[in-house]
DNA sequence: GGCTGCGAGACTCG
DNA sequence: TCACGAGTCTCGCAGCC
């Protein structure tokens, strides 16, 4: 509900109290000037999704002003300094006594306290705009602003109203389902580490407690059963130098005991039940909807982040324990979700920052980038024809290389965007840092554009304390570190993968946007996936929009390609 | 004895 | 010291009333 808004233009400074009798009144003529373009020259808002939501619930769904969101513009300028009005207010206005809002409530919303919070509020942003717009041109920041940052608060304003919609029987059944394995395991764990145990049921059977001074939950505990009730030895660090009980040291004890088999599904079933099952529903809306808050102003790589719920983190179907969590993001009656996700996107991107010759043939031409790899640490001797996808036998050569080429794949050639070192790879492939050394090696004279390119970043870095992304944003790193230069490289990646689903989701809203009748809403961005909801009638036009819309928003040296599914169920669409 | 805050550790995702 | 970016949960302890 709102409850007033406070102007600012410069010169004159206003709260509008709109709890008043002729309150509609008052939002027709705000919403007037909201449509109609000059009205406002430019609408300066801080955290702009928010205010634009607001506005969209009290009628105000046009906005045709340019926008200026000072939170944004904070965050592109230093990204490494918090960037809440109240922070920015004291930092660089340098205001000094600052209220916040509970306090002014406590004044009354008609008092002289209250209405000054509010009337700060639109002063400070203002003059947060007059000195940022002047920075983001200085650090050439203002295309990115202006064309990428600005349009997409639509989108996140569309996320913010839509949410996703959630299937609560469904929820409940696997919950039950969770509940009762997690409970049996608790039995049969400690059978198998021979610990004594009482149970004790209250009124419903079903309910069963167990009564034991042990906690399967707890770490500490479990070092303790692992080492001295089953006497096997924990390897393994955590970073405070105790002994660890995560999946690395449970894969490597996998088979040796009954106890340890069990103890990895259990710590799916809990992971399941504890992070997702149990606390969805006290996030429901009234109309069954989910609406986590996202944030655009926290990751200093410039992704997306989201909480309370986290979306961006809904488990994918677990082999080993078979619990589908999301088949209970649905799409409501009469409609459908369609899920559509970048192929190979930060390689893609790699290959637009290097210009290397082998990743481009690679793209260009369907060449397999990990087989191409794999074949040279391993010394398979395939020969080259058989790397592209389209020789008749590249897909049984794929085929029996499976398991050298997911090694690569996920031991060599992802860890190098990270910039991982040889003790990394060692580690992850259980060979001697030479040979981890070695494949390192191998990527990088294949491709030796990447290495140039890691060398430039360094050296950028080195001399300017920040490095930038082909679409402008940078980061600035003022510690040298060893890190700071894997920070470096990796940024240049993350961060234009980021802003390419940015233009990406402003496509799609703007295709939807010129159908109404497609009714199509965005629900869920994460990372390098779009997943939007769409009248069943017209399936067809919105993939074709959202294909259009993901692979038209850069332009790059090789093809942008898109995955694209639909489905009733955000599990079935993938 | 119970409440709150915090670091450690583990796990979810891209 | 050793692989980038996030968010959330539980445990176990310290400090407080």
């Amino acid at each position: 509900h709102m409850r007033g808004f406070s102007l600012c233009d410069g010169k004159k400074t206003c709260y509008v109290n709109i709890d008043v009798p002729d309150r509609e009144d008052l939002l027709n003529e705000l919403n007037y000037c909201l449509q109609h373009r000059g009205s406002f020259q430019k609408l300066i808002m801080h955290n702009a999704p928010f205010d634009l939501k607001v506005l969209h619930k009290e009628g105000c769904t046009e906005v045709t002003s340019q926008i200026f969101c000072t939170q944004t513009a904070a965050h592109l300028i230093n990204e490494n300094i918090p960037n809440d009005l109240k922070y920015l207010a004291q930092h660089i206005l340098k205001v000094s006594d600052t209220l916040t809002y509970a306090q002014a409530e406590r004044y009354g919303y008609n008092s002289p306290e209250f209405i000054e919070y509010a009337t700060n509020d639109a002063i400070w942003t203002w003059q947060l705009h007059e000195y940022f717009n002047r920075v983001l041109y200085q650090q050439k920041l203002d295309k990115l602003f202006y064309e990428v940052e600005m349009p997409f608060q639509f989108v996140l304003m569309d996320l913010a109203i839509n949410g996703v919609q959630i299937d609560d029987v469904e929820i409940d059944r696997l919950d039950k389902i969770v509940s009762k394995d997690i409970l049996d395991m608790e039995f049969k764990l400690r059978d198998l580490a021979g610990i004594k145990y009482q149970t004790q049921g209250n009124l419903f059977i079903e309910e069963m407690e167990v009564l034991s001074g042990t906690n399967m939950r707890s770490s500490q505990q479990l070092v303790d059963i692992i080492q001295n009730r089953l006497g096997l030895v924990i390897e393994e660090k955590t970073d405070t130098g105790n002994p660890s009980v995560g999946k690395a040291t449970l894969l490597r004890l996998k088979g040796q005991h009954d106890f340890i088999d069990l103890l990895r599904k259990y710590k799916t079933a809990t992971k399941l039940s504890q992070g997702f099952l149990k606390p969805f529903p006290g996030f429901y809306d009234a109309d069954g909807r989910v609406r986590g808050s996202v944030n655009n102003c926290i990751a200093r790589t410039g992704r997306l982040s989201m909480s309370k719920p986290n979306n961006q983190q809904l488990p994918k179907l677990n082999k080993e324990y078979p619990i589908d969590f999301r088949a209970t993001i649905i799409a409501p009656e009469g409609r459908s979700l369609i899920v559509s996700d970048y192929g190979g996107q930060e390689l893609r991107v790699l290959t637009q920052i290097t210009k290397d010759k082998g990743l481009i043939d690679a793209f260009q031409n369907d060449k397999d980038i990990h087989l191409e790899t794999t074949n040279k640490s391993f010394d398979l001797g395939i020969p080259d024809e058989c790397l592209y996808s389209r020789h008749p036998d590249h897909e049984k050569i794929k085929k029996e290389n499976k398991a050298d080429r997911d090694k690569t794949k996920n031991c060599v050639v992802f860890p190098i965007i990270y910039g991982t070192t040889a003790y990394g790879v060692s580690q992850n492939l259980a060979v001697s840092e030479e040979v981890a050394q070695g494949y390192i090696d191998d990527f990088l004279d294949l491709y030796p554009g990447v290495r140039e390119g890691i060398e430039r970043c360094s050296a950028y870095l080195k001399t300017h304390k920040y490095v930038y992304t082909l679409s402008g944003r940078r980061r600035r790193l003022y510690d040298l570190t060893p890190k700071a230069y894997r920070q470096a490289f990796n940024f240049l990646i993350q961060g234009y993968s980021a802003d390419m689903i940015r233009l990406a989701a402003t496509n799609v809203r703007n295709a939807g946007l010129a159908h109404p009748e497609w009714d199509m809403k965005i629900v869920l961005i994460v990372h390098d996936e779009i997943v939007v909801e769409v009248n069943d009638e017209y399936i067809e036009e919105a993939k074709a929009a959202v294909k259009e819309g993901m692979e038209t928003a850069v332009q790059m040296c090789v093809p942008l390609v898109t995955e694209i599914g639909v489905g009733k169920k955000y599990s079935e669409a993938k």
